[in-house]
RNA sequence: GGAGAGGUUCCCGAGUGGCCAAAGGGAGCAGACUGUAAAUCUGCCGCCGUACGGCUUCGGAGGUUCGAAUCCUCCCCUCUCCA
């Protein structure tokens, strides 16, 4: 695809916090051969959740357009962790395991980048080969007065927790992988602004043009406060089920429902300020919107027709206050259990004392119906299914008598 | 090297010999209300087949005591100031 450059230019800065320098840009577009596109990614998270895909839209943007894009995975910077947020010093991974964790990116980062388009990186390939002289050299070439800039590195400073030394490597580093990596732009998040901005300090040290620095914005959990994270289990799954994913989405809040939509959504950014209008003055239900957006999440990572049948789904569990037809979770049952052995048995609960809470709280339901006393049995030749609040829904496996499974759509 | 402050349950943070499975807040879960929205209110919130009770937990290891998160010894870790 053949864009004229201020074109170009216009869409890529579309959704973007920032670029720096937006003329540098322009000038490398301009030259029309395909730019060298990275962004980093950290090697012990490979489950990419929506705030991934922020970042991962905008990188196939860049491939749409021609540019070559560098999923660099950070296996190296990945023994420091990156001090942004507070950070524990993490167990280093073995080979084995970042390979495994790089497969498991790759499936996941097709469903959206172009395969051909894509060049996989690991920083330690470069890294390993450094020796100790040439990391000497590397950190020579900034100080410390910078690198207390750095908001968080501040803030620890300031707050009087700890900050290693070796933390100081983590921009260095990350820098340093775009000099290797000869970048012409690097996305980030905006946390990761002061990072890339060493990126290109050090390029213009190493006497490379410099790369531009594109960062997006970070989207917000679930929860609509923090920043999407596995850690603070605010997060939604591209890999999760449709049905989770579009539940998690319905539940979110009407204003981070917009949020959502400016981040996620493909819908024009008019479109969207027109249906909130619609919405504020009440000609649209905010849950048809919300059903909408969800629909197009999770179609683009689970296609259309799973998309309709989470729609269906959903409305049947949560409108019609029913038992959907396709319940995920089956289970074949012993002939007699402890209800309270058995919810955690389905992960329903973490202990039979939570399970016995759950059932004193009256949010436990067998068939239906009820538990009050938390001594009930479970027939497996008499009862069907088990309920726990409005989400946790099992039943017995009608074929499958293999015990536990939870099959794929 | 010296002086001082500190490490408590998922997080923050009280607790300085028994009334402590440990205040309070946050998060989480459940219920009510709803649009499974938000907000709000209520309950729960270490484990054990429940009540009674038992077990494990307050940086780590020992010790004193009828009894320790609380006292003593050693060790580990963090922060501040001085050299």
């Amino acid at each position: 695809m053949k864009v004229d450059p201020q074109e170009q230019l216009r869409l890529i800065g579309r959704g973007a916090v920032e670029i720096l320098v937006e003329e540098e840009l322009l000038k490398k577009l301009r030259r029309g051969t395909p730019l060298r596109v990275k962004a980093g990614f950290d090697p012990t998270a490979p489950d990419l959740h929506l705030g991934h895909t922020v970042l991962i839209q905008k990188m196939k943007q860049f491939q749409d357009f021609g540019h070559e894009v560098i999923f660099l995975i950070g296996d190296f910077t990945g023994m420091i962790g990156d001090p942004s947020g507070k950070s524990e010093t993490r167990k280093q991974l073995t080979r084995a395991e970042v390979l495994k964790n790089a497969e498991t990116y790759k499936e996941q980062i097709f469903k959206i980048l172009d395969p051909k388009r894509t060049v996989i990186e690991f920083n330690h390939r470069w890294m390993e080969k450094m020796d100790a002289a040439a990391l000497v050299e590397l950190s020579a070439k900034y100080t410390v007065a910078r690198m207390l800039e750095r908001e968080d590195f501040k803030q620890r400073y300031q707050k009087q927790q700890s900050i290693s030394i070796h933390e100081f490597l983590y921009p260095l580093i990350q820098g340093y992988d775009s000099v290797v990596l000869k970048a012409d732009v690097e996305l980030g998040g905006t946390d990761q602004r002061f990072n890339l901005l060493v990126g290109r300090e050090l390029q213009r040290e190493y006497g490379q043009e410099p790369q531009v620095v594109l960062t997006m914005p970070l989207l917000e959990g679930t929860d609509g406060v923090n920043k999407m994270s596995k850690s603070l289990n605010n997060y939604i799954g591209i890999h999760e089920p449709p049905e989770e994913i579009f539940g998690k989405l319905m539940s979110i809040s009407d204003e981070l429902m917009w949020r959502y939509a400016e981040l996620l959504s493909d819908r024009d950014l008019e479109e969207i300020k027109r249906v909130r209008a619609q919405v504020a003055q009440g000609s649209v239900h905010p849950m048809d919107f919300k059903k909408n957006l969800a629909c197009e999440i999770v179609s683009r990572f689970h296609g259309r027709a799973a998309a309709e049948s989470a729609r269906d789904y959903f409305e049947t569990r949560h409108q019609k206050r029913s038992v959907p037809k396709d319940v995920r979770k089956q289970f074949s049952p012993p002939d007699r259990i402890w209800i309270c052995q058995l919810l955690v048995d389905l992960e329903f609960a973490k202990s039979k004392g939570e399970a016995r809470r759950l059932i004193a709280q009256g949010a436990v339901k067998v068939d239906g119906k009820m538990i009050r006393k938390a001594d009930f049995e479970f027939l497996g030749r008499v009862h069907r299914l088990v309920e726990v609040g409005k989400t946790r829904i099992a039943q017995v496996g009608s074929e499958n008598k293999s015990g536990l499974r939870t099959p794929l759509s």
